[in-house]
DNA sequence: ATGAAAGCGCTAACAG
DNA sequence: CTGTTAGCGCTTTCAT
């Protein structure tokens, strides 16, 4: 014997299955008798009936289902995000599609429609672009969309780390020491998370009273580690900072390969802090002194927020507070 | 204009629904004519059309998904292996739906319940204990199962790494630099893995002609940093080993903070072999010899293996090839 | 090889 | 409040 349909449940309550049907769904309660309701309920449970979702989704155009895109999780930021957003949906009652994009524009576009086809009734990314037309088109179809720590201008709903304050706080802790020549290796400018982190970072330098120098941020053609290795070696080519600030902390430990190969010291000769304190940033030698994002609370509050547009319609946008987390990779500068 | 249907696409083409879906099918084809199977591929390429899954699910009865248990994606280790799983998947038109039990019985029995309610098709689990009632029913009910890395006597289908074979290399290794008294930090008992990683610890170990120390072998409470931490401690308070072999690189960085802590290092005064090479590995200070698994081959072995037990019931256990990565945290034992 | 038609399980719209 | 009916998009059997 196969699994109990609501025609089953219906039969056995010996009521219609329309009825069976309101007296099963929580949102329709009061629209069938108490007795007809606890009738079909008994049934149900009896029979160890379990709705069907393809049926009910296909009738409801609903999945409980929510797509997410990152770019990769293979980069240890976004395993606890992801954790987030999972724990978050599931408590709710819906499941996360988690689909990588390795940071294709063509690939983000295919996953989007295969997404679009399971029926996913709302998407969180945090793989957009500032100029994104997939996820724009998307967001034009009045799709529900939450970006998290990758914003685009259009978009209504978004979580991201307070990175602007996180930027200056790494500043003035390397101003504090003394330093007065401080680098930024960037990543790609795609990104808006690379716009604010760098546009914070002009800022508090100037802040300082230190001189504008263009010729000390270098940018990384993606957020890894290689990538940074080669934009931190161009940049010592050309200038002798004593501090580096890295986009992110795989950038950082391409600045630490740098050093090393160069025989230069950290913190001793150049102070290195990177971005997110991802897991075993702290492990690192010498542990990695970084801007620490709430990477589970991001996605906790982007999976709270996307289950509130699909309820309510509402949106906004969360700024998530960060922390300066100083460890063995920052010092004073060496005197020179 | 909303998404394009299958009858959109038949009337494109000029041809009736069911034979677009038979040209459309990649089982079917030989079912229509090569002609027609180019117009209807062409319309529906050139519509932008994707099926609709819920359609056909409720139509084939299949969700096309599959249940993926993880203990926890914090773990470096497994987003590789997911990615090679959720690639694996959708290529075949599946969907992985992703949850962490943290190693906790009674979660990974509620999620299994869970995702059974979604109608999976089968699961990938990777959490399984060598005792565990809830994926053993889970068996019981003839659902499609393969164990990734952490086996069970009962179960038919796995994918795993060779770690016997690994674990060898990894003591000749030392064995070959000159060592003579190595230790080994172990998972916990409560797993397949650490049993295997183990066995073969000691076999080969005397296979080397090296005395048999049971003092020698201790064991850590979790796969993680401060676990292994302590369990090496504790074998320190009462050894002297040349050379750790750590159950995987968690436990290895666990030995790493140990060793500096004492004043220790590494490999001058003692030699530190992980296992899996898990992102980042290589590059912590020094960076980490280790026995490296095919972390992405094992997650696409995963999922073509579940999707030929749905389709055929064929199921078979794999072996995946290892291989010693020898980097800086090796060397030959200190002079005495 | 293709067209026609039925139906998977469910729920929303409409009557009564 | 409940029965009736229709149909979501797809595949598959049955004719032709």
């Amino acid at each position: 014997m196969s699994k109990p349909t609501i025609q089953d449940v219906a039969r056995a309550a010996g009521v219609h299955p329309g009825t069976a049907s309101r007296a099963l769904n929580p949102g329709l309660t009061g629209r069938t008798t108490p007795e007809t309701t606890r009738r079909v309920r008994e049934a149900a449970t009896r029979l160890g009936y379990v709705p069907d979702q393809s049926g009910r989704n296909l009738r409801t155009r609903r999945s409980h289902t929510i797509g997410v895109l990152i770019p990769d999780l293979g980069n240890p930021v976004f395993p606890p995000i992801v954790r987030g957003i999972e724990d978050g949906l599931r408590d709710a009652g819906y499941e996360a599609l988690i689909a990588n994009t390795d940071d294709s524009p063509e690939r983000e576009d295919q996953l989007i429609r295969v997404l679009t086809a399971r029926n996913c009734d709302g998407f969180i990314i945090a793989s957009s672009r500032r100029d994104d037309p997939a996820v724009a088109a998307l967001l034009d179809s009045k799709m529900p969309v939450v970006l998290v720590n990758r914003l685009m201008d259009t978009v209504t709903a978004s979580v991201a780390s307070d990175d602007a304050t996180g930027m200056r706080a790494a500043v003035n802790h390397l101003v504090g020491l003394g330093h007065r020549t401080i680098a930024h290796v960037t990543g790609p400018n795609t990104l808006s998370m690379t716009q604010v982190r760098r546009a914070a970072f002009e800022e508090a330098v100037a802040a300082a009273g230190l001189a504008a120098d263009p010729g000390l941020i270098e940018t990384a053609a993606r957020y890894a580690v290689d990538e940074g290795h080669h934009a931190f070696s161009r940049l010592l080519d050309r200038r002798a900072p004593t501090a580096v600030i890295a986009g992110n902390d795989m950038i950082a430990i391409g600045c630490y390969t740098v050093l090393r190969g160069r025989g230069l010291r950290c913190p001793e000769d150049v102070s290195v802090v990177g971005f997110n304190d991802m897991p075993l940033s702290g492990f690192l030698d010498p542990a990695l002194t970084t801007v620490a994002i709430p990477q589970n609370d991001i996605g906790t509050a982007a999976a709270q927020l996307i289950l509130e547009m699909i309820a309510d319609g509402r949106s906004l946008h969360r700024l998530l507070p960060v922390s300066l987390v100083v460890r063995g990779s920052t010092g004073p500068p060496p005197v020179r």
